[in-house]
RNA sequence: CGGAGCGUAGCGUAGCCCGGUUAUCGCGCCAGAUUUGGGAUCUGGAGGUCGCAAGUUCGAAUCUUGCCGCUCCGACCA
């Protein structure tokens, strides 16, 4: 590609939108260039980016034996009623003002609806359906350039099976392919157990790129055996236990004190695994004859954890949300800050308390009325009917259970999602198939995402540096900067040409800076930011000794080289442009 | 949705607090000249509904109110 006949609006400035590295970058090098909040035109070279890294994603998921589809954007809101998903999505999914229809944020009723009615029998099954195309979603708050935004390129999967143990084959399969993806795309990735989020099913698995401009908090070990979403990490806290004191709980005044913090300084204690620290949950059930009655839930982790809401969600469901600091007086007796398990208004809330208080006594907590707390509760003499359960946050620092292996928390963007499930779709729009005895099953699904964009992104954040990107491996957008420092010398100009379409045949793709009137600084400041692997320069100086400069983005190292030896040059660094 | 900040030429900005000539500067752009190995120099030039609307005022980029947009933090996030 001549690069006077191409379009790669550089910019010297950092654009004042931008603050993650990526999202500078990618705008600098001319990439992309935003349109409005959270929505991207996308610039030949970032499209030809994007479009290397779909063509990773299509051979990996022809390889398992994905077969590539292209379902509309627009979908009729009936069939989100009919999955639920018109509600559970909310505001989340964008609703056309003049038309009964929808812009799907993801695919999986319309997919539903193909293989309800065409795959019938097990003898159709199991198939893996995909296609790679634009997602739209109202993100709430679109940030960090590509990382978030409302419309992007997804390559979304979904399988079919005929039983569970179908789906764990279908399941690993695209767990392969995710790993062989991820490492095409030259990302340092790992795995992390997810949570399965608002459609229930079974397995969860996130791929993960750590990042500082992640959204995602992971738990990991150093050498990442293991990983963990945080809201779904377990690890080993010591149990807070009992003192044996037998010492009766009394109330006690504690005037304007609403924190754990400030309890502490005002008991003048430092340790605050004993000040036990309520939450209060709404969890609304629907009913089978649709009314809707509420749940209340008190949860105790010790003062200095927090209550980690997705682990609750595994237990109550997905009715389950925080109660509103309207809504405490009436249930508990007291505004945030006073509520304990001991004297709650409402007899009718169960109460649930991390393990690590199990059986603990000597406890303080709130007294249910404002300005007062209690102390030396004993959760086995007062409080009856509590549960315990690993409802807590784990924190950095602390060790696997059963290991002496430590968990380090980082931030991480999440670049794939795969999930098993289940039979929600199929059970909710009817997509059902007989099996060899005749009887007719839900089909069990799996759905398996990618998101192109922001594959890209993580890509940058991993790899760039002062001067700009750098690309390396198969989803550089080219393999060669080719850069003529001045065309109007006809020896140069001549050469360079004849290069340009040399390495062409050979298969090279290259960026031929031809460009005149441009000097040659700016030049290689361009090259620097946009990044390809290998920089090949001819000037005229060196070009009269029969010599070019080959020049490696990442170590910024350059070699004086005859011109003949171009060559065999390239074909030692092939590695660099994903050549086998 | 809550909190904070911002909106002046394609990009980055000064001016705003304390209202008053022709709205500042740099990059980029156009023309010419000189230049050509790390984002050139000089000369000349084009480019603005100061986000929009209403108000206060003799007079508003500047003050007031409302709206819109964007960014960041948080909430939310199959």
């Amino acid at each position: 590609m001549r690069f006077s006949n191409y379009f790669i609006p550089t910019i010297k400035e950092v654009p004042n939108d931008a603050i993650v590295k990526s999202h500078i970058l990618m705008i600098r090098a001319g990439m992309i260039r935003q349109l409005t909040a959270g929505v991207y035109s996308y610039l030949p070279l970032g499209f030809r980016v994007f479009n290397k890294i779909i063509n990773i994603v299509r051979e990996e998921m022809n390889s398992i034996g994905g077969v590539e589809f292209q379902l509309p954007g627009l979908s009729p809101n009936e069939l989100w009623m009919e999955s639920g998903r018109y509600e559970i999505y909310g505001d989340d999914i964008f609703k056309l003002k003049n038309r009964e229809m929808v812009l799907a944020p993801t695919h999986e009723e319309i997919f539903t609806t193909i293989a309800k009615a065409n795959l019938n029998s097990y003898k159709s099954l199991p198939q893996i359906w995909y296609q790679i195309h634009t997602k739209f979603r109202n993100e709430a708050r679109p940030r960090a350039g590509v990382l978030r935004t409302r419309e992007f390129t997804m390559k979304d999967a979904y399988s079919f099976d005929k039983d569970w143990e179908g789906l764990d084959v279908s399941y690993e399969k695209h767990a392969h392919a995710y790993r062989n993806i991820f490492f095409r795309c030259g990302l340092k990735f790992f795995s992390v157990k997810a949570h399965s989020g608002a459609m229930g099913g079974k397995d969860s698995e996130e791929f993960m790129v750590e990042a500082e401009a992640g959204e995602d908090s992971v738990l990991l070990t150093e050498d990442r055996t293991y990983a963990s979403n945080i809201e779904v990490a377990v690890s080993y806290r010591e149990p807070v236990g009992r003192k044996n004191s037998n010492l009766s709980f009394e109330k006690f005044s504690t005037p304007n004190i609403k924190s754990i913090d400030e309890l502490a300084d005002f008991l003048k204690i430092t340790d605050k695994s004993r000040l036990a620290k309520s939450r209060v949950f709404v969890n609304v059930k629907t009913n089978e004859d649709g009314t809707k009655t509420n749940e209340y839930i008190l949860a105790l982790v010790c003062g200095d954890d927090e209550v980690n809401e997705s682990k609750l969600t595994v237990l109550f469901g997905l009715g389950l949300r925080p109660a509103h600091n309207e809504e405490l007086p009436e249930i508990t007796g007291a505004d945030a800050g006073s509520i304990g398990p001991i004297g709650i208004k409402n007899p009718n809330v169960k109460i649930i308390a991390d393990q690590t208080l199990k059986e603990a006594d000597e406890l303080v907590s709130g007294a249910n009325e404002n300005d007062f707390h209690i102390r030396n509760i004993d959760l086995t003499r007062d409080v009856n009917n509590i549960e315990y359960y690993d409802i807590r946050t784990a924190k950095d620092g602390e060790t696997i259970p059963g290991t002496d292996k430590k968990l380090r928390e980082a931030k991480a963007i999440e670049i794939g999602h795969i999930f098993k499930l289940g039979l929600h779709f199929s059970q909710k729009l009817g997509a059902y198939f007989l099996d060899k005895d005749g009887k007719e099953n839900p089909i069990v699904m799996g759905s398996y995402g990618i998101g192109v964009q922001r594959l890209a992104a993580s890509y940058i954040e991993q790899n760039n540096d002062e001067n700009g990107i750098i690309w390396e491996g198969e989803i550089s957008p080219f393999h060669i900067h080719l850069i003529c420092v001045n065309p109007k010398i006809e020896s140069t100009k001549i050469f360079s040409d004849k290069l340009y379409d040399e390495l062409g045949k050979k298969g090279y793709e290259i960026l031929y800076d031809d460009r005149e009137d441009i000097r040659p600084g700016f030049k290689f400041k361009d090259a620097d930011l946009i990044g390809l692997p290998v920089q090949v320069i001819v000037g005229e100086k060196n070009l009269n000794e029969g010599k070019i400069e080959f020049k490696l983005r990442r170590t910024g190292e350059r070699f004086l080289i005859p011109e003949n030896e171009l060559i065999v040059l390239l074909n030692n660094y092939k590695y660099l442009f994903g050549f086998k």
